[in-house]
DNA sequence: TTGCAATTCAAACAGTTGTATGAAACTATC
DNA sequence: GATAGTTTCATACAACTGTTTGAATTGCAA
């Protein structure tokens, strides 16, 4: 055998018979130092061998443990991508149970933007390689990351039910382009965070993440509820 | 002489003496090509190779013409910045006229995201490789790009000037996250238009562009100008 | 036409990429 | 301690990248 990288055998993928797995240190300092790289560089501007120099390990390792630098790729969105999720869900579980099943608007909104900011933004470090890792996934979206991508989907879906319940009265549509601003918002600013640093001259403050998010949750709440002029007005702002 | 690409000489780029430019039919086609497969597929999903087959030249003509891939991309991203910028900035000149020098609010961040927005989404689709192509450059920021885009800065800080006309009274600080979030919220929706109509199942009608610019100009006003909780209620909201 | 520069072209270059190979080193069971 | 499995390692590979070269071709002025 000369190639483990996953499910090589069918059922447990606890030890089998005759010992397999010793350590697996090597496949955790690959997916550390492949992680942290990603996120401050992008993964266009990291090679394997950029990875494999990080994590004091042998270039072959990769292609040993995941196949492929896809296969990498993917296992670590995949990991990221269900972290963030379950806290996000976290924070809108708390938020509902508190209001007895119906949150109000900004809670659900800062359930979705907050730990991504926070994770990305905060002044603790922890947890801030993988926010930024999967602010590089969404924005470079790179093939492996793409097919996996769609499931965001379904839990994006989970939020708008949320935020529907939360806002009975508001038009569906209405819905999904809040939850749409929401996130763009939040993304920008982690994105960009140096333009607006610039731009302000530093009169944005950047550190402080909490106000950043409630800047973030007001601005969507508000643009959900907050009954937006007619055709014929913007027509005329239009003009 | 076996490179002119760019200013060769001193003063004049017109014909000098000895008639140097012929036709330039190479160059443009280069120029074309280039933007059209950078604007769909991104800088690093585009090889020089690419941009010759699809241009019908020669692979040498790029560092002909351009000396680099690096300082093709660089006058791509010019030449387009700066009609982008050119556009914005009629359109607020416009509006700015039409109130006698104080531009409203609505208006000055239409002029902000109408002209990207229109070009990357309109049905019309003139102009639509030509913004797509700065929505990547925005996205990817690779070297060449990023050396120039510090320009876009104080581009931008002339619509924070008129934003601040047109609401005195708010502080300096909110305009700059005001217009942040307008350009957020507009980059997002072009750049992740898919993920908008998966879902919403279509609901979120993205050919209407007229009316997605009314959204953004109307959520990025609102958040300008409604008061935002005081920091006593953001902590209540967020216990 | 002749001559000279500008332009095009096919081919090759040097560097980097992800991946594959086969031998060595290690680990744990017998 | 021998053995069979795994993990590691140095190295090579093929494909692709942007760039260069020098010879052909073109276009225009004399």
């Amino acid at each position: 055998m000369l190639t483990p990288h996953g499910a090589s055998d069918k059922a447990h993928p606890t030890k089998q018979s005759t010992a397999p797995m010793a350590t697996d240190r090597t496949r955790a300092a690959i997916l550390n130092a492949a992680e942290q790289l990603y996120a401050e560089r992008g993964f266009s501007e990291v090679t394997l061998r950029d990875i494999v120099a990080a994590a004091g390990v042998n270039l072959a390792a990769v292609n040993y443990h995941f196949g492929s630098k896809d296969e990498l790729i993917a296992e670590l969105f995949v990991t990221r991508s269900i972290a963030t999720n379950r806290e996000r869900l976290n924070e809108l579980k708390a938020a509902e149970e508190n209001g007895g099943g119906r949150a109000p608007i900004e809670a659900v909104i800062r359930a979705l933007v907050g730990p991504t900011l926070r994770g990305c933004l905060g002044p603790d470090r922890e947890g801030a390689t993988a926010a930024r890792f999967m602010i590089r996934a969404s924005i470079e979206a790179v093939p492996p990351i793409r097919k996996i991508r769609n499931r965001e989907i379904s839990h994006l879906r989970r939020f708008a039910v949320a935020m529907q319940r939360s806002l009975p009265d508001i038009p569906e549509v209405d819905i999904y382009w809040g939850l749409h601003f929401a996130l763009a918002m939040a993304h920008q600013t982690i994105r960009d965070s140096e333009r607006l640093d610039k731009l302000s001259n530093g009169l944005c403050d950047l550190d402080d993440v909490e106000g950043i998010i409630a800047r973030v949750v007001t601005a969507a709440s508000l643009a959900l509820t907050t009954k937006r002029p007619t055709t014929a007005t913007a027509k005329a702002q239009r003009a």
